[in-house]
DNA sequence: CAGTGCAGGGTTATAAGATAACATAATTAG
DNA sequence: CTAATTATGTTATCTTATAACCCTGCACTG
């Protein structure tokens, strides 16, 4: 994705890529699911990254020469985000690799609106959004948080 | 929208619609804007619906016969939305109307992914993340949290 | 009460995001 | 080895949203 600012953007990508696919794929087999290689590959470009990444810019780096099509990056993205591995970034229409290590956990973002980063933050602070949830007799099953705003370098 | 379910859908519609459409008048006109005509009509649209609609479906119904075309109704959404009348419910690609008086508030909603309904809230809960946000040197601007799940209705 | 400037809206076209449906290939179970 | 299952490839299409352009009518100026 287009970057929208001149600020440095803070590179998140993980010093060991290779241990971060080797974790997916065991977490994977552990969950009695096939690691084929469109969900490899999408799931190391949304590492490599290290921010959130659109759909149609994950078919274009897909492969060189001939672009993956929708569905393919589209069934990858749906496996790994229930596998908790990615997150889909609803008020930005992309997706961001996770870092955690929790299969279930609420995603928490803090996205600027400047240098397009994206930010995951503990998701403890949510729970309390559970137990507002709980008080209204609404059963919880996913939650969102998004915090758009400017990040620390493009506050300056 | 099309509801997903047969259980009975709490119609949150406004006992008094025109009270809501004559607050939002002067709100819109006390900050120097103008109450048009296609403002209003996708305005009572949504607080008729008292539910997360859809642009397409505003776009049907917002005349008999011959339905508004796309920039109509985003641009109405767009300025109802700066005015802290309506609100973007990215999970759903959809819009709400908005209840409260209060114009630049965090938008919390509890949605039920069976009969599609959505309540909006106490947004307080949502400062927590904004303190988190300034821990990290983030500066927010909007705040979302949507919970995806299944309403009092719709567990049992 | 003109004249004029500009915000808002109508219209057409198209971009961007996502899914449906069906055929083919790869993996696993029996 | 074969059948059943799961995943991928492919084409087409649907949904969601925006761009660009022109025209209208309100709202301020004098």
């Amino acid at each position: 994705m287009a970057t929208h600012c001149d600020h440095a953007v803070a590179h998140d990508e993980p010093h060991d890529l290779q241990a971060a696919l080797d974790r997916a794929r065991e977490r994977c087999s552990t969950g009695g699911q096939r690691w084929t290689a469109p969900r490899e590959r999408v799931y190391e470009l949304l590492l490599k990254a290290g921010a959130p990444v659109k759909a149609y810019d994950l078919m274009d780096a897909y492969q060189e020469g001939r672009a993956a099509k929708p569905p393919t990056v589209y069934r990858a993205l749906e496996f790994l985000e229930h596998f908790g591995l990615v997150h889909r970034i609803a008020s930005l229409n992309a997706y961001m690799a996770c870092g955690s290590d929790d299969e279930d956990h609420a995603a928490a973002f803090l996205i600027c609106d400047c240098c397009g980063s994206a930010e995951e933050f503990e998701p403890g602070r949510v729970t309390s959004a559970s137990a507002a949830a709980a008080a209204h007799g609404f059963k919880a099953r996913a939650i969102a948080l998004e915090v758009r705003g400017l990040c620390q370098q493009c506050v300056h």
